[in-house]
Parts: structure tokens; C-alpha cells; sequence
RNA sequence: GGUCCGUUCGUCUAGGGGUUAGGACGUAUCCCUUUCACGGAUAAAACACGGGUUCGAUUCCCGUACGGACUACCA
């Protein structure tokens, strides 16, 4: 009988979640559903100095609207809480003081002053790493160093320090990685790490430790940006004697920039012409705009598909999945060990695929949206036939109203290219036809079939062939060279509105051989 | 610099000691069509390099190159 299966997502909250985060977030998601487990989701904010406000619920909302809620979290808490590490300020120095007792750790008294000459020192003696170690830490201010009397004195006059873990100088520590089979470090590369900070907080890799024991974690799934302190904490583990119920860990490969130079990260923001972050975000203290997938017309489903297949894959030859297909075909085992080039190209195709899906009443919806804060109404029937017109042309919602200007506004001017090219004698005799007859006909039964019929008559009494002037009555209506169905744009426009724009396409393009 | 991780079409990837190295996005061409798109079809396009091991390596091993992460009292 095994354990449930626990994970979590920790964030911390100093700013916008980006997109990483959210793949990560996706896949603990997937793996605590597929094994039937649970998906926590902790707040890291430890490091008081960056905390932004705002952004816990930031990443609360972009959970949802991905539909990826934890199942225990800050505002939903389970029976491990608190959620946020910050509630938890209390525990984490008795943890750092069992390690001490148990000499994993120590007292550093150390100015940063001090710990700056240190490295100085160490680099103009051409040492190639200058950290805090089993040799250095012999040189410092620490409770190795200093007499239990001096020791016992600093801490009761309130001298700042810090706590550090004591890494054993020569020792072979090895770990399984779920993504990455075996890694081996040698001890003697890691240095002491400060466990607690001067201000009484944790730092990332006690609190981190500590809370993952106490809440049951059983797989940590996270970047591989934490791949080189992984030996560290199998070593808290260990010193903790926690090592039988150790999570297994999982490092996930990094998302690159397109050009594959360097992690994507959250300043690149809008810089490459696509968003980095789930939602719209304004740094409270900058000002700063960064605009998120969803406000640019990115549905969820399409960005949950796309996200899953950067770096995952079902290992069969199916793109397509929803939600609950992700959970059913899900494996740890499956996700890549290299590093992940983020293509927009790819999110957009998927965009289209589920756009095309989404329900119409959805997308009609917001399409008089789109309408009302442009300062129009759009009726109903009217929104339905344009999304019927454009649906299999447009990559987000927003498109339906942008490519759709030429039904609410005449034409001004006219495609000078598509002019010259198309508009002869043919095309203006076929129109002057058309617009009499459209005229004529007002208040008859108005649709795509009905005005192409209207249209192939007319062409047909001119003796004019239609498939000659096409483009110039498109131009002539739209002022475009490209467009959807031009009959149905008919129909959407009435007989009076296409025979109107017609005699103005006449008068103005009258110039023009 | 050091430590660790990685390397299959432009991109995401499948595969795995003997394959015509498969799919998807993107690109191109053709078909459909009143244009553009959609859809359909087709095409170009990859095992980083050098050594081993082997009858045989893209696949296993070792180097090299390249890329990435980390190297804080940040996470």
C-alpha cells in the first residue's frame, strides 16, 4: 500500500507568475490528479523585501482561470496550514536550532562587510570559488570558531547572525531525479547555506524542507533552476532524519527564450512580441504594464494544451487534449531533460483549433462586448452571422470584431494595389447594374444566395463574366483585396447599404483606368 | 572560472544497436474557391563533432564543442 500522493506548488509572490511557473503549476497538477493525490499550493514569501502586493492573488486567479485550483491553498486550507511560509515564521527556528544541537548547523556572526573581504580575499588568492565552507568557516565568526562564553554573549546582547548549515567537507551525495535518473555531487563544491537570516525568516531551503516534511509532500516537481541546490536539502533531509520519507524529486527542464538564448524570463515581458504571464499585470511600484494571455485572446484550453507539450509529450502522435485527457495520459516518465524553446507560432495554432471549438453563444457574447466598448451595439443575429462569417479566420476572439470594421464602417478609401489592378470598365458597368437592381429590390428576401443570384443576373445581362470583376465589386464594398465570403458580407449588410457603398466606390475610384 | 544538466528537421518532439529516422507547428507548392483564409494533398527540412564498443551506431561509452542552470542573509 502506497502513500497519497502529495505535491505542491510554491511560488513566491514578487510579481507576476510567469509562465514557467504556470507549466509547473500544470504539471503538479496533472500528476496529483492522475495518481488520484492531492495539489497544494504554498506561498514562499520568505524574503520579506520582495514582497509585492498583489501578487498572491495573482497567481490564485491565473490558477483558476486555468483551471487548475489547488486543492488546499492560503484561501482553501487543508489541515497542514498555514499556506503562506510567512505564517509559519514561528516553527523554523526551532528546526534550525535542532540542527545546530544535532551539529548540522551553526551560529555566523559574520557582517556582510566581513563576508565581502572574505571573498575578496579568496579571489585574489586565486581561489576558483570563494564561498563559506568547511575550510573558510574556520576563518570566520562562528560558533565553530568563537568560545561557547562569546557565543553565548553575542546572542544575548541581540547581535545579528545568521544560521548555516555544516556540510561535510568530503562526501558523495547522491539522488534520484525523476526526469534526470541519478546525479552525483561532491560535497565539497556545496557551501554552508544560510538556513535562517538575520531577520528571523527562513531562507528558501530550511523553510522549503521543513514544510514539504510537515506537509506530506511526497514528489517535488519543479525547475531545474533548483537542480544544483538539490544535493542541499537531500543533505537537510538526511540531517533532519527525515531521509525515509524524503520526496522524490523531479526537475523540470527550463523554457528558453524563441532565439534560445538564455531562460525565458519575466523581464523579457512584452519584448518579444507575445506575453510571458498568464494575466495582465501592473507592477504596483513601477507602473509597468505587461499584458497576459488571456487579455490578448489566448483560451484557456489552448494555452493548457500548449503548455503541456513543452517539454511533455503522450508519446503517441495526438495534439489535441483537454484537461481531464492531459490528467488520463500524464506521466512523469514522459517529460523531456532539455531545455524548451517557447514558439508562439505553436500556442497560436491551438488558439484557432479550440477557437473554432468554443460555442458560438460564447463568442457572440463577446463580440458586443467588443462592440459596446468601441461605442456601438451590435444585435444578436447580427454578431451570430459575423462569427459565422470570420470563425475560421481569426486567431483570437478579439479578431472578430478588428477584422470585421469593414461591415460597421463604409470604406474611406480603397486599396490603391487592388485598384489599378482590378478595377476596369467591366467592373464599373457590372456595379452601376448591381446598384440599380439592389435599389430596386428593397424589402425582397435579402440573403448570400439571393444576392449572388441578383449578382450573376446582372453580370449576365452586362454579358460581363463574373469571375472577372469579383475583386473589384469586393473592393468597391469593402475597400479591401481579401475578405471573407463577399456574399454573405452582402447579407449582412442589406441591399441598401452595399448598393450605397457601391455608388460612392463609384464616384470615388471614377479617376481611376 | 567552478559545479551540475542538456544536445534528433527553423521550433515542439517520437524513436531506439540494423527504420525510406515518424508526427505537429511554421514554410513552399498544388487542389478546392469570386479573393483571402479554412480544409485536403504534396514537398523541402534533423540524429552537433571526434574517438571507441560492435558484424553494424542516431541509439551504448569516453572526450570535444555548443547551449543552459546555479554559484546571495532571492526564491
Amino acid at each position: 500500500m502506497t502513500k497519497e500522493v502529495r505535491v505542491r506548488f510554491a511560488p513566491s509572490p514578487t510579481g507576476a507568475l510567469h509562465i514557467g511557473g504556470l507549466r509547473t503549476a500544470l504539471y503538479n497538477y496533472l500528476f496529483a490528479r492522475k495518481m488520484g493525490g492531492k495539489f497544494l499550493l504554498r506561498i514562499e514569501d520568505t524574503d520579506q523585501t520582495r514582497f509585492v502586493p498583489g501578487a498572491e492573488e495573482y497567481i490564485q486567479e491565473s490558477l483558476e482561470w486555468m483551471g487548475i485550483s489547488p486543492d488546499e491553498s492560503p484561501w482553501n486550507p487543508g489541515e497542514v496550514g498555514p499556506y503562506r511560509q510567512s505564517e509559519r515564521k514561528a516553527s523554523y527556528m526551532n528546526y534550525a536550532l535542532d540542527l545546530v544541537e544535532k551539529g548540522h548547523a551553526y551560529y555566523a556572526f559574520d557582517t556582510a562587510e566581513e563576508l565581502e573581504a572574505m571573498r575578496e580575499r579568496l579571489t585574489a588568492a586565486r581561489v576558483v570559488q570563494p564561498q563559506y565552507n568547511s575550510i573558510t568557516r574556520t576563518q570566520m565568526k562562528n560558533s565553530l570558531t568563537l568560545s561557547p562564553e562569546e557565543v553565548k554573549e553575542r546572542l544575548a546582547s541581540g547581535d545579528p547572525y545568521v544560521i548555516r548549515a555544516k556540510l561535510p567537507l568530503k562526501e558523495e551525495v547522491r539522488f534520484h531525479d525523476l526526469i534526470r535518473d541519478w546525479v552525483l555531487v561532491h560535497s565539497s563544491t556545496l557551501d554552508d547555506k544560510v538556513l535562517m537570516k538575520s531577520d528571523g525568516m527562513p531562507t528558501y531551503h530550511l523553510a522549503n524542507i521543513v514544510d514539504d516534511h510537515l506537509m506530506g509532500i511526497t514528489h517535488v516537481i519543479r525547475g531545474e533552476e533548483w537542480l544544483p541546490s538539490a544535493p542541499l536539502h537531500v543533505l537537510l533531509y538526511r540531517f533532519f532524519g527525515w531521509e525515509d520519507t524524503m520526496p522524490q524529486f523531479a526537475h523540470l527542464p527550463l523554457l528558453l527564450k524563441p532565439d534560445g538564448n538564455g531562460k525565458l524570463s519575466k523581464r523579457d515581458g512584452d519584448k518579444l512580441g507575445f506575453p510571458v504571464f498568464p494575466l495582465n499585470w501592473i507592477d504596483p511600484f513601477t507602473g509597468e504594464k505587461s499584458s497576459g494571455f488571456r487579455e490578448t485572446g489566448y483560451l484557456p484550453d489552448a494555452l493548457l494544451n500548449f503548455l503541456a507539450f513543452l517539454g511533455w509529450n503522450p508519446g503517441d502522435e495526438r495534439e489535441i487534449f483537454s484537461l481531464e485527457e492531459l490528467v488520463e495520459a500524464f506521466s512523469i516518465e514522459r517529460i523531456g531533460k532539455s531545455g524548451t524553446k517557447f514558439d508562439i507560432a505553436k500556442a497560436k495554432w491551438y488558439n484557432e483549433h479550440y477557437l473554432r471549438s468554443r460555442n458560438q453563444e460564447d463568442l457572440i457574447a463577446s463580440l458586443q462586448q467588443d462592440a459596446q466598448a468601441a461605442g456601438t451595439t451590435l444585435s444578436q443575429e447580427k454578431a451570430g452571422a459575423i462569427i459565422s462569417l470570420l470563425r475560421d479566420r481569426v486567431t483570437f476572439p478579439g479578431d472578430f470584431w478588428k477584422d470585421s470594421q469593414f461591415l460597421h464602417q463604409a470604406p474611406s478609401d480603397f486599396d490603391s494595389e487592388v485598384a489599378a489592378k482590378k478595377w476596369n470598365a467591366d467592373a464599373t458597368t457590372l456595379l452601376q447594374a448591381y446598384a440599380i437592381a439592389l435599389e430596386s429590390g428593397i424589402g425582397v428576401p435579402f440573403d448570400g444566395a439571393s444576392a449572388k443570384a441578383l449578382l450573376e443576373s446582372t453580370a449576365e445581362a452586362s454579358g460581363i463574366k463574373l469571375g472577372k470583376v469579383m475583386q473589384a465589386v469586393r473592393l468597391a464594398v469593402t475597400g479591401l483585396g481579401a475578405g471573407p465570403d463577399l456574399m454573405e458580407v452582402f447579407a449582412i449588410l442589406g441591399p441598401q447599404e452595399v448598393a450605397k457603398r457601391i455608388r460612392f466606390a463609384l464616384k470615388t475610384l471614377a479617376t481611376v483606368d
